[in-house]
DNA sequence: ATAGGGTTAG
């Protein structure tokens, strides 16, 4: 239809039937793959005589260039610019060039414009709008695309499906892409992995489990590959669910996908985060090919566990085997250096960084920087590299100086960084959380009042924080206070049972940081409700004796949970192992190896 | 011609 729309100018350009000449252009543009191929072609065929704007050509053209690695878009939006009546399939393929390209907003403007000129799009048009708007994160033009979808009854493709649910994930939106997946009658391979990434990458890896049980009853139909593992394990790692990470893991072993490095990138993540560095080398050992990504997330998962001088000696192999690391890898080995007070180590990598692998340090290096001379307790020259730096420094990089001043109580300074962070990032409840224990450190009530006023005023709420846990096959969510769990009763005996066995031991509560839970008046009793205690104590009731105990928190353990945790594991023998928002605590017999440092 | 993946300072 839409050839027939343009043959008039086809005609009068002399080219209502292709000439051997135009045909065998139009051969070699579709064979070749690079730009001087194409260029060749073109500057060939202007030679013999076909116009510069023939629609066939153009057509060809176009598509050729769109479908290059990197495509030229601008030799590809002249081309398209000289065209007076573009068909369907030529701005399809201007669509996806942009929608693929680093600013997919002209997709969409050119979705508008065809609307304005009441040219329907149609079903190949789709899935490229909503990759634009996928990536753009632009959930009304998508919400539109869909309706409109709905109205020109192009939704019975399994591509415009699957496109649907990619971009409903995408935007955070898993429900309405669940929704859609239910309503698909017939589904395919990236149907299951687009609805599993979906729901894995929106924090919810419970339901992105379940669903790969489905997939497995369904096995004859679907067969899960990579992409469908690599999903799972990062939802895993993501709740540090060890052991249903050990199954995925199994299932990759028996359908021969463990030699897909992605794969093995994802394991490595996953143990890493489950607080088994073993594993993540005995991964990274077993791998066949290994790329920087593999080194890089051994590097940092080593390091966020605490073996910061394993996971330099890595970075130097890697050097010797001449793999070029990348800006993240610096990330994590500055990362390494502060974890375990390298102070003049981490330097020397610092300084060196652009002469010895061409890498610019970015405001993430400077962070580390600051986060290593912070946590040694050299706030000063902390502050003064801040005001030295060649980058505007963030909010995260004052954050960084504030948690180092709570830390070492150094209250004056901490004002300082206090003040710069309430102008670019007002309202942060972790920030007043941390000013808040260097007041209360430091018995400045008055102050802590304040600060706890202007927090109400403001409308600050604090995070609520909870505590994941793993038994059996379930992993269980613990929130402050939560009554939820049907065995309440029970937790909050076992905790007043752990009270007394660690009052037996001396334990008295610290309450100095307890001030962070504004809306809780009972000190002590709070302490003990925090969402760490209540799975801890959980797990003490419902796994057997000296099996290890994993915890995964979001926010940071509090001084007074540290001390406690300490206790427990030495009275009740057991490993505890607790995943912080920023770090590993293993404890065992009465220690913890973060050296109370964190 | 049409859909999907991993590591990043606090």
């Amino acid at each position: 239809m839409h050839d027939e729309q343009i043959s008039p100018i086809a005609a009068a350009a002399g080219a209502g039937d292709p000439t051997p000449s135009l045909r065998r252009c139009i051969a070699l543009l579709r064979s070749h793959s690079s730009l001087p191929h194409l260029r060749q072609t073109h500057a060939h065929a202007l030679r013999t005589g076909i116009p510069l704007f023939h629609p066939l050509l153009a057509k060809h053209l176009i598509f050729s260039l769109i479908s290059l690695p990197s495509p030229p878009l601008s030799y590809a939006e002249l081309l398209f610019s000289l065209l007076p009546n573009p068909n369907i399939f030529t701005l399809n393929t201007m669509i996806r060039g942009y929608a693929e390209s680093p600013h997919p907003l002209p997709a969409l403007l050119l979705h508008r414009r065809m609307n304005a000129a009441s040219l329907p799009p149609d079903s190949h048009t789709y899935p490229f709008l909503l990759k634009a708007c996928a990536r753009l994160l632009d959930l009304r033009h998508g919400e539109s695309v869909h309706s409109l979808s709905v109205k020109n009854a192009h939704t019975s493709s399994v591509f415009v499906q699957n496109s649907l649910l990619h971009f409903y994930g995408a935007c955070g939106l898993f429900e309405s892409a669940h929704q859609v997946f239910e309503e698909m009658p017939v589904r395919n391979l990236v149907t299951w992995n687009s609805v599993i990434n979906g729901f894995a990458l929106n924090g919810r890896p419970n339901e992105a489990l379940t669903l790969f049980q489905q997939v497995l009853d369904e096995e004859n139909v679907v067969k899960p590959d990579g992409f469908t593992m690599v999903s799972l394990l990062t939802a895993c790692a993501e709740l540090g669910a060890l052991a249903l990470g050990r199954r995925v893991h199994l299932y990759i072993i028996k359908s021969g996908l463990y030699q897909n490095s992605h794969i093995g990138n994802a394991l490595i993540d996953l143990y890493s985060k489950s607080g088994v560095a073993v594993d993540a080398c005995k991964v990274f050992d077993e791998m066949p090919d290994r790329t920087v990504v593999s080194w890089t997330s051994l590097i940092v998962g080593l390091a966020v566990n605490g073996f910061g001088k394993e996971a330099l000696k890595f970075f130097d192999e890697m050097e010797i085997g001449k793999l070029k690391p990348t800006e993240i890898t610096l990330v994590g080995v500055l990362y390494a250096c502060s974890h375990c007070g390298l102070v003049d180590q981490g330097f020397r990598y610092f300084n060196q960084m652009k002469d010895d692998y061409g890498i610019v340090p970015r405001i993430e290096h400077y962070g580390c920087m600051v986060d290593l001379l912070g946590r040694a307790g050299l706030v000063n020259k902390a502050h003064d590299f801040i005001l030295n730096m060649p980058l505007e420094p963030n909010a995260v990089i004052w954050r960084t100086l504030l948690g180092a001043c709570a830390m070492h109580k150094r209250v004056g300074l901490g004002e300082v960084a206090w003040s710069r962070l309430i102008k670019l990032d007002p309202g942060h409840s972790g920030d007043y959380v941390l000013l808040s224990n260097l007041y209360a450190g430091g018995s400045r009530w008055t102050e802590v009042q304040k600060l706890r006023r202007s927090m109400i005023k403001g409308g600050v709420k604090k995070t609520p924080g909870h505590s994941l846990l793993e038994l059996g096959n379930k992993v269980y969510d613990f929130v402050m206070g939560d009554q939820s769990n049907p065995e309440t009763d029970l937790i909050y005996e076992k905790l007043e049972e752990i009270a007394k066995r660690l009052r037996k031991e001396g334990y008295v509560a610290r309450t100095t940081n307890v001030l962070a839970d504004i809306q809780e008046e009972e000190k002590e009793t709070a302490l003990c409700y925090h969402s760490e205690r209540l799975a801890i104590a959980f797990g003490l009731m419902k796994s057997a004796p000296g099996a290890a105990i994993r915890i995964v928190k979001n926010l940071r353990v509090c001084e007074d949970c540290h001390l406690a945790i300490k206790l427990i594991s030495k009275v009740y023998e057991r490993e505890i192992v607790v995943r912080d928002r920023s770090r590993f605590h293993h404890f065992r017999d009465g220690i913890c190896t973060c050296k109370d440092y964190w």
